[in-house]
DNA sequence: TGGCAATAGTCGCATGGGTAATGATAACCT
DNA sequence: AGGTTATCATTACCCATGCGACTATTGCCA
């Protein structure tokens, strides 16, 4: 998060507790956990402009998330919709609860398995899950305008790197 | 988010609506909305990571921030401590009921100022802040453990780069 | 001084996310 | 076949967050 500018004077503790000596010189605490903030403060302000920009649809980016999977996959039931998207059943439960209540999808039971709810999008949701793509493609170019194509594969590339670390770390199993 | 493997098959469609002509060769949509999912997802592993690692002491990563703003700031108004997390007011109230309500601080009246509750950690708060701190830059240490130094650096810095241009988008009178 | 704008905080309503428990249904396996 | 296990969905209870309306104070200014 922002600005707590100013002072880290942290009234000297105890000298540091036994972290793993390093080879390397590090960084401060504090540049350590700037990223930190950094990436959380960059996925905020994302999610925020994109809303803001889809607000007049109706819409939230979660749904359209849910809008665009339902578009490449249609006919899927909710567990494999909440893998896709990664949230637990329930999230994504409640979730179709609230586009169906708003005509965005319909929950179809499937023949052969009475546990099962497979879902369709609707027509209306059809037209507008493209429009959604758009501004999804409009806001990422705007958001790395500065940023050089270079860059763009360079901060991909290492976000991939981070993030399948921290898959690494989730996994039960890790040393924490 | 994550998963979405598989056929971008989407029927062609329409010969793509008129996005402004570029000097540069675009990478693929899907490239484009790639970053844009890597970010949330980065951010959303992060914040579960920390929170399965805080858990036992109680506490969430939200929590943890307010600690640690009250932790360097003793005393600040919710609204000030709102405005450090970029949060809205209520949304910072309502941390400070639960946090209040667990212990973890107290509000004090302003004797000046009847508006205004001074907000003061209590000792239990205090200890923990320096435990959560020591986990959080560990927490970084580990999910940036696949990139050397300069790349923690560039990372940064790009990401510095994108707040910025996000958050000049975010500002009122910005060209949607 | 008296009135009105600005500020601090709260409350209600909404979405989005997690955990845990439960009920219904399939699947499996002896 | 029958009992056990696994899966799908829902429900109830948390926390976090935003927006808008509302109250209580302060502050400012004519």
């Amino acid at each position: 998060m922002g600005n707590d500018n100013l002072d880290n004077k942290r009234p000297a503790g105890p000298p540091s507790p036994p972290l793993p000596p390093r080879s390397r010189p590090l960084p401060s605490s504090d540049d350590r956990r700037h990223i930190g903030f950094l990436i959380s403060d960059v996925a905020r302000l994302m999610r925020a402009a994109f809303d803001r920009r889809v607000r007049r649809l109706g819409l939230t980016r979660s749904q359209w998330l849910v809008l665009s999977r339902l578009h490449r996959h249609p006919g899927i039931s909710q567990s494999e919709l909440a893998e896709m998207l990664e949230v637990e059943r329930a999230t994504a439960g409640r979730m179709v609860d609230r586009l169906e209540r708003s005509n965005w999808l319909v929950r179809q039971p499937d023949p052969a398995d009475r546990r099962i709810n497979r879902l369709y999008l609707t027509a209306e949701a059809e037209a507008v899950q493209a429009e959604m793509g758009t501004i999804a493609e409009g806001l990422i170019d705007e958001a790395m305008a500065l940023l050089d194509a270079g860059e763009r594969a360079a901060l991909t590339a290492m976000m991939e790197r981070v993030k399948t670390q921290l898959q690494a770390m989730a996994q039960p199993g890790a040393a924490p």
